[in-house]
DNA sequence: CTTGACTCTGGACCTGGGTCCAAGGTTTAC
DNA sequence: GTAAACCTTGGACCCAGGTCCAGAGTCAAG
């Protein structure tokens, strides 16, 4: 049985980390030893590590507790592809919205000469006038 | 001169948030009316959309707070360019580690029936267990 | 036996960008 | 003259996801 920083070592998280897991429901409350200290075994090993790699992929702690209750019920794997695809629509949106202002930023630093007066800069200019709607971050 | 309602109409902004904004250090402090009422002038609006513009561009309150010293600092347009430059290329980093976690994702959910047993779930698995280096999110 | 490393708890605090509230004062419309 | 709509302030609260702390208990090594 591991105590909970060697759990913590083993899983690459900071201990309060693990507690706070514990506390927000994505970790099971452990056993504990006479004097009260937190006993895990590899299966807790195994489970943090799922809520580290989830959290690699977007999901929040929210969607990740989702995630372990839906591979717990054995069987109906439909939730768990939808709730990934769900978090997947977001990924993309999220990609659209940035690289529309990738697309304004990248044009007013290219446009701007990084020299001389400031009524000359189009990174100024941009965002001291207004904008025609069609030509905004196009 | 407006009234912080009228400025907050003009500019599409929540009263609250014009507030905010001058506790920030955003916008200076107006004049005050006779009762203590703020009151802004024409400036103040275009300051005002200036802000809100920058924000839709990707910009934190800090890095606007210095958009506008720049600014108002007449002559050296460099740091303009440079925080610009400085804030496209943390967009870009953004960007790609989404992308990233998208063809995770995505290759996850391609993979993933919809139906049948936990076990045969390639998220559950990816989740669950190990990928070497090299396979990860590529 | 002492020292140092570890663990426990509850609760406070952090970031960023607001948002809401109460209790009061002001202004406008009818 | 009075009601509605506006404004003031300081401060509390929200979100997510932690992070830190004090004060106390536990355990292993020398």
């Amino acid at each position: 049985m591991l105590r909970i920083g060697q759990l913590a070592d083993q899983a690459q998280v900071p201990i309060d980390t693990v507690r706070y897991y514990e506390r927000a429901g994505l970790l099971q409350p452990p056993d504990r030893s006479a004097a009260g200290y937190r006993l895990y075994d590899g299966a807790s090993v195994h489970r943090l590590r799922f809520v580290r790699r989830a959290k690699r992929l977007g999901f929040s702690l929210d969607d990740i507790a989702e995630l372990l209750r839906l591979s717990d019920r054995r069987g109906d794997i439909s939730g768990v592809r939808a709730t990934a695809q769900a978090k997947l629509s977001e990924i993309e949106a999220r990609i659209v919205e940035l690289s529309r202002i990738r697309d304004g930023l990248s044009r007013l630093v290219d446009a701007c000469p990084g020299h001389g007066d400031a009524a000359d800069c189009p990174i100024l200019g941009a965002l001291n006038h207004d904008v025609p709607e069609q030509d905004r971050y196009s």
